[in-house]
RNA sequence: GGAACGGUGGCAGAGCGGACGAAUGCAGCCGCCUUGAAAGCGGCCGGGCCGAAAGGCUCCGGGGGUUCGAAUCCCCCCCGUUCCGCCA
């Protein structure tokens, strides 16, 4: 969530911010204003409560000294006093509900450099590398859910016919081809990135904290009977991690990676992009994830931009690389980039991969701080918010539909890439059936 | 599923009706000592709200209650640990 003391102290600055968002700044602004009711009505009760304090104090020497019929007094005072505080309370607290409730759906401010826009139409397209459209010969030409059946990889009957539409199989080859690219995203940030195997079911407060919810419950799983929520992304549970926590400045930046199965409900999806692997409830992918100060978060931006890039480029696919506009980030964005891959079978640019910059927007909700290093001589005084990043290192199944697609070869085989191969046991082409 | 114990500051851990925002230790910061470091010694060392400041209020898992007054007593909930049972 947002600053609250920021809103109060430049409401300004804040509503232009949000403004380029492109949203509905009335319940900002009423926010505003409930804030400075709530600390109104808080200062009226500290007050009261004051005076009962010292009110009590009073009795309790009234009473050493005998003065019985003076304590009485004051009782009676301090009684009348505790209604009146326990009403300016009530409302207090009520305010601060509201408030709190508010905040939780006011999306993040956006850097100050990333590019206006409306939708996603306006996302200006950064680089695009390896693609020629007229490179691809005709065997190139075959959607990977053809391709798929024709090789026996990929079953989505029986997919569906266990877990219904949307939910795919893989076998043999196709089934190698997901492992291999797990471990490829893993092994590509090992060199920087500490592996964790989190929990893919969580509590609500964790969803919470990555703003997963409560805005966008209808998009997650849940288990109602024992209330956890399988996880859209290990975002969610990267991000909970340190929650809680305070953390030394030089510690940071801090950097976890994570495989994990993700499940999305896709509601209000169904029928859009929805063939073959475009789209899907329950997909393998390899996150990445820091947590930074403010003044490490645009390198490492930058640099996890460029892994994810590489990984995709190393995979001889062709890409490009978009900045996402105001009008087009997501609530809990900061700053954000895509990579997208070219699958020639389907003719589309398919989104593997989305980069962000968090500020501190989940940190305050997941109340993760840092100590900061002392510089000028003075002890650290009070804990900052921590800064987060994360992005997809790998999300399996566009990409195997742009392998698939990209490598048929024109006697419909599918060639291994090069990257891949010792992940395959040296194998060359993907095949159905028994690997050995 | 059954039982017991517990949730207090960065960490560990006391406090169990008024003098407690909270002992003590560790960690951290400043200074002394030292060629440097360690040890030792002295000092500092939680967050939020109001206030120009002085200062005031608030927070001891969450909520409710008792009381003139609650970290401390009572009730409900949440979370954790351990033991037993079951199980990969």
């Amino acid at each position: 969530m947002i600053d609250l003391r920021r809103l109060r102290n430049e409401p300004d600055a804040v509503l232009a911010a949000l403004g380029r968002r492109g949203i509905d700044l009335a319940p900002v602004r009423q926010l505003i204003e409930l804030d400075a009711r709530q600390r109104d009505v808080a200062r009226q009760r500290d007050e009261v409560r004051n005076q009962i304090k010292v009110i009590s104090a009073d009795v309790g020497r009234l009473f050493k000294e005998g003065k019985r019929d003076e304590a009485a007094e004051l009782q009676a005072r301090s009684r009348e006093l505790g209604a009146s505080e326990k009403q300016l309370d009530a409302d207090a607290d009520a305010l601060a509900a509201q408030i709190r409730q508010g905040l939780l759906v006011i999306p993040n401010l956006p850097h100050p450099d990333a590019p206006d826009g409306a939708s996603d139409a306006d996302n200006p397209e950064l680089r695009k590398v390896g693609y020629d459209p007229d490179a691809y010969g005709e065997h190139q030409r075959v959607a990977h859910w053809d391709i798929g059946k024709e090789r026996g990889i990929l079953d989505l009957e029986r997919g569906a016919k266990l877990s219904g539409s949307m939910f795919v199989m893989y076998r043999g080859g196709g089934a190698a081809l997901v492992r291999a690219l797990i471990q490829l995203g893993l092994d590509r940030n090992a060199d920087a990135f500490e592996e964790i195997r989190p929990p893919t079911l969580v509590r609500t407060e964790t969803m919470v904290s990555t703003g997963h919810l409560p805005k966008f419950a209808d998009d997650a799983y849940h288990v109602e009977r024992d209330d956890l929520w399988a996880i859209p992304t290990a975002e969610v549970p990267l991000t909970s991690l340190g929650r809680d926590e305070v953390l030394d400045e030089a510690e940071l930046p801090k950097r976890f990676m994570a495989y994990t199965t993700c499940y999305r409900r896709e509601a209000g999806s169904a029928g859009r992009d929805t063939r073959g692997l475009l789209r899907v409830h329950e997909f393998d992918k390899v996150e990445i994830l820091a947590y930074a100060t403010p003044e490490q978060a645009p390198g490492l931006l930058e640099e996890m931009v460029g892994r994810a890039e590489a990984t995709i480029a190393g995979l001889g696919l062709a890409y490009r690389v978009i900045e996402i506009c105001t009008g087009d980030m997501g609530q809990s964005h900061h700053r954000s980039f895509d990579i997208e891959v070219y699958a020639p079978g389907v003719d589309l640019w398919l989104e593997v991969s989305s980069i962000s910059w968090f500020s501190d927007y989940q940190a305050r909700r997941a109340n993760i701080r840092y100590r900061p290093l002392v510089t000028d001589g003075t002890p650290s005084k009070g804990t900052e918010i921590i800064h987060t990043l994360n992005g997809s290192a790998l999300a399996v199944p566009r990409v195997w539909a742009a392998i698939v697609e990209t490598y048929r070869r024109p006697d419909g085989q599918i060639t291994v890439p090069d990257l891949l191969r010792p992940y395959l046991g040296g194998r060359e082409v993907l095949a159905a059936g028994p690997s050995r």
